[in-house]
RNA sequence: GGACACCCCUUUCC
DNA sequence: GGAAAGGGGTGTCC
């Protein structure tokens, strides 16, 4: 399978990256021990038997050339095995929207009842999902300023969709080599480039 | 003259994306309307006789870093075709108090019996000055919760320096794309720098 | 309870 | 340099 090939590849070239470097700062080891267990898991994971770990690992990235502007939004779902690129577009949103985008097209792609860990580089996501959209529900969708919470119907499908799963939720730091993180960006620009088209 | 150019300069600049953008949503239309406006109103009293209509148009903001903190004002005035700029700091010192003193210079740069138009991002100002001085005077500046006014002497001098002249108050929304009302931030902004330093 | 402003911080998108 | 979004806070008034 391609997609495979591509992760067997990508291992060999970490292992001589690390090779040949002799001296690494402590925070780049960190990262690359984040990758390389990340990539162990993945490569784990094709072996492993659904009954005996069913998660489905999701990573989503969006981007909006403008903001707001046309945007577009990357996912990847490695599950069971199966390695799967989605993307999409629109005309004219905003970065935040397209990032929230990709991890519910991520979401509705999964089974209701999965056990997810979903991946992104968006504090926004993370922290709208696991920190604050309890308080906005109590507070009628209003937020600390009393202002009302913007991109709300989208919150509201996260949160439909998020209800109906067991999510939890990883927040990575953007442009900082991790693999899929680097990958999604790359799908949600390609989206960019249609949407302009369009 | 130098100004003169800069708002010419402003002007073609507006026109030119109005020719280019295609589909504009209303907000950004309004937006627009509001701020062409303005400049005509400008360039059109470049030409006018001051004998004929000799409003004095004021924009002023301010600024405070930490609030309390280092503070800045900055001032617009625009009489018979003249623009000028002044600024100010105090190097500790409240938003609302800056706010106040940005007009107050504003109006102290200006003849006595001027008639005068005022726009400012700060209610606290603007209420003040139309709705809540007169019920402060007659209640030996008591505020409604029975305690007395804050910045009294302030309210006082702006009292006086109004009292002298015919002062039209004009609210706009802050960080909105009001051309001097931004510019008036820069001032304050800039001024604080200077605060900081000293 | 409401309003306006001023700040501090975080992340992403340009 | 700016926008999209969120949290925490103060300055002030009704």
């Amino acid at each position: 399978m391609k997609s495979r090939e591509k992760l067997f590849k990508l291992l060999e070239k970490i292992k001589q990256q690390l090779e040949t470097v002799s001296d690494l700062p402590e925070v780049a080891t960190a990262q690359l021990e984040t990758d390389l267990q990340s990539i162990y898991n993945q490569l784990n994971s094709v072996k492993a038997d659904p009954a005996v770990d069913p998660t489905i690992r999701i990573w989503s990235d969006g981007a909006c050339s403008g903001n707001p502007g046309p945007g577009g939004w990357g996912t990847i779902i490695f599950e069971d095995g199966r390695y799967q690129e989605f993307s999409g577009f629109q005309s004219k949103t905003t970065n935040n929207i397209m990032e929230m985008t990709g991890a519910l097209e991520g979401i509705r792609r999964t089974p209701e009842g999965s056990q997810l860990i979903i991946t992104t580089d968006s504090q926004y996501l993370v922290k709208g999902m696991t920190e604050w959209l309890r308080g906005w529900k109590r507070k009628n969708w209003k937020k600390a300023d009393g202002k009302p919470v913007l991109n709300k119907s989208i919150w509201m499908a996260l949160d439909a969709a998020a209800g109906l799963r067991d999510i939890q939720w990883q927040w990575v730091k953007g442009h900082n080599g991790h693999l899929q993180n680097e990958r999604c960006d790359e799908l949600a620009r390609d989206a960019i480039e249609e949407a302009i088209k369009s």
